[in-house]
DNA sequence: CGTTGATTTGATTAGATTCAACATATGTGG
DNA sequence: CCACATATGTTGAATCTAATCAAATCAACG
């Protein structure tokens, strides 16, 4: 049926089912292709299907009534959204952009409910995999409401660091609106600490962290 | 074993299970009254349980170091936390308060865990419960986010409406750090919104509201 | 009726947004 | 591979909103 068994087998929330599970979740199953800029699905659609992100990286954002984007989660390989559908034909309360061309797998939810009715494992999973972003969201919700923009900086600095190396995955715009302050206000305290030498710039998209000590004093 | 069998048989996630489920459940359950201002647990505590709600109401908040609230959730009947530790003991991010006196029911997060692994009904019920929270705290989130202070407290009000009464149902101070402001905030914007003749007070905790069309077109 | 906690009000200030201009990076077709 | 077009990023200056701090008032309860 699809050369992108990828979809599926690789994905965390599908990894433990039996062969026979899972080529019941394979005949629910369909992929697609999309490119960069693609919108899969905008505030408000009505949507029946899980989406399996295979390969990419897709956007999942909300936007005010004039404009103003707040950007919820960035999803990669293995990461799932539209779970609501899963209870009810649902009408998304968010938009889910491509921003990297992505491979998508698309289930039904009417017959993924049924499965999942039947395999303990998967609603297991997809329950963990909620609740990591439950508390996800709530740890960023803490950091909007209660911190200023040098705090918020430095914790998405500390988030994304590797061995004192961050590479920015997404443009910086984006990630402004992620942590929930302007493009400007993050160019500026992007400066602020280079100035204070806690980080020095590498490329446009990569930084070293010089001082990692006074950044994490900063988000306690 | 207990006469709160009420913990359990009339909270959604438990209610639709057969009587022998549900002598399962109440096996690995126990209850206890708290009183208002009880700390059922603390940022960072270890907890190896799934706290439900009977009675009473409980706040769940994160605080920043300098000791700023945020409430991220307000639970009443029938509402549970401590979800995470179903998967692994796990330190929470969060504390758990008790705002009025409660009747909270725990139940042993392995055994739990053990039953639902066989019991796909309440899986699924957890799983729907975690989907409309995380919605719920995405949709705070963008307010945060996105909005001024006179958005946020028209969203408040309109969430809390019944037939034009808005009762508040936690104090005002409680109800500010909800919605991501101070309590000076609070009162400056409700009394902004009574000069514009939307809303009308009753008593402390009572209001009217008088132009709610104003208020939708504030949030739009 | 007094004490404690909650709420309101006022004055000041800090911090981020906005808007506009400029600079840099990225990508495309010739 | 260059030149242009478009998208992304940076900087400055003005403005504004909400936070802060301090004080006054109000409400609840033993």
């Amino acid at each position: 049926m699809s050369n992108h068994l990828n979809c599926l087998t690789k994905v965390p929330i599908f990894k433990s089912l039996s062969k026979e599970e899972m080529n019941e979740v394979l005949k629910i199953a369909s992929h697609k292709k999309h490119q960069k800029g693609d919108l899969i699905f905008n505030e408000g659609d009505m949507i029946r299907q899980l989406f399996v992100v295979s390969e990419g990286t897709v956007k999942i954002s909300k936007y005010s009534y004039e404009g103003k984007e707040q950007v919820l989660h960035l999803l990669n390989h293995g990461d799932f959204f539209g779970e609501l559908s899963l209870f009810k034909d649902q009408e998304t309360t968010s938009s889910a952009e491509v921003i990297k061309d992505s491979v998508i797998c698309t289930l039904d939810s009417l017959k993924l409910r049924n499965l999942i009715e039947h395999n303990p494992e998967i609603s297991f999973k997809i329950l963990l995999e909620l609740s990591k972003r439950l508390e996800n969201t709530e740890t960023k919700l803490k950091y909007y409401a209660l911190s200023n923009s040098s705090e918020k900086l430095a914790k998405l600095l500390l988030d994304l660091e590797k061995n004192n190396i961050v590479i920015f995955p997404v443009n910086k715009s984006i990630l402004a609106s992620n942590i929930g302050i302007t493009s400007e206000t993050f160019s500026r305290t992007l400066k602020k600490f280079i100035n204070n030498k806690y980080i020095e710039t590498i490329s446009n998209q990569k930084i070293i962290i010089k001082n990692k000590e006074a950044l994490i004093e900063l988000i306690y």
